[in-house]
DNA sequence: GTAAAGCCTCCTCTGCAGGAGAGGGTCAAG
DNA sequence: CTTGACCCTCTCCTGCAGAGGAGGCTTTAC
């Protein structure tokens, strides 16, 4: 199989294969004598891994360790355990910061309701932003 | 004033003041014969305003937006309120993205505790993603 | 046989907010 | 008079996930 009917199969461009190659999360592909790529159906059973753990928020430099971790430690359970905790944390902490702000933003915006634009200096630039 | 005293007393460092007033937040400041950049107070209100217009959310290209319009248009109490419900609006899709995202990883996670490392075949790289 | 589509490598660009270093001028204290 | 601290411009680098173009082969269809 080429790289465009990959591409075609599995719905990302050609471009973003020959970028996953050199990312590190698809292995280097086999050549015909063309030099054109040539691949198997690991190459489908790849792309899906890698989509699943993007959905699941891990990064391609994450998926690349996993792999790593994979093709030498063995199961890389321990390790995805980990990067899942830790990118749970980091969401909880990313959501209360969002959620923090979005709550400072409503309270400007009520407040500029309030305000009359006629009134607003130059020094601060906006009276709608306490400085 | 020069730029390393403005500096100290904002908490910024010289090379981000620098950075600001390429980015157009910051007016050029005049110079002293010798070259060095000479502040005076306004520099100071306007990176107070800068800060706060950062902690509210704004991109320094929105802020020097803001700035634009007050320097062409008068008060940009409008456009502000403009920028912060976009932000808002921004906000609320990706909180929810967010939250939807550290459902599924407590879901993956939940799932990997039942799961035996010793069955995690490696043609989908690890179990716990399911593919 | 030729034109179009597909493929190759190599390089640059995107957005965001600065950080890092090179190479050189200026100012104050001793 | 020299040393150290401060300042200048210029250019490149960071993370993330690709997108875009240039220039040149190969394959496919008519």
């Amino acid at each position: 199989m080429r790289i465009g009917d990959l591409a075609n199969r599995t719905g990302l461009t050609v471009r973003t294969l020959r970028f996953y190659e050199q990312a590190g999360v698809l292995p280097a592909a086999a050549r015909l004598p063309s030099g054109y790529r040539d691949y198997d159906q690991t190459a489908l059973a790849r792309l899906r891994f890698v989509k699943a753990a993007q959905v699941a928020g891990l990064t391609l430099g994450e998926i690349r360790q996993v792999i790593a971790v994979r093709d030498s430690d063995g199961p890389p359970c321990q390790h995805v355990t980990g990067l899942l905790d830790a990118h749970a944390t980091d969401l909880d902490r990313r959501i209360t910061e969002l959620t923090s702000l979005r709550a400072d933003i409503t309270h400007l915006r009520d407040r500029a309701s309030t305000l009359d634009p006629a009134a607003c200096g130059a020094v601060g630039v906006c009276h709608i932003i306490p400085t």
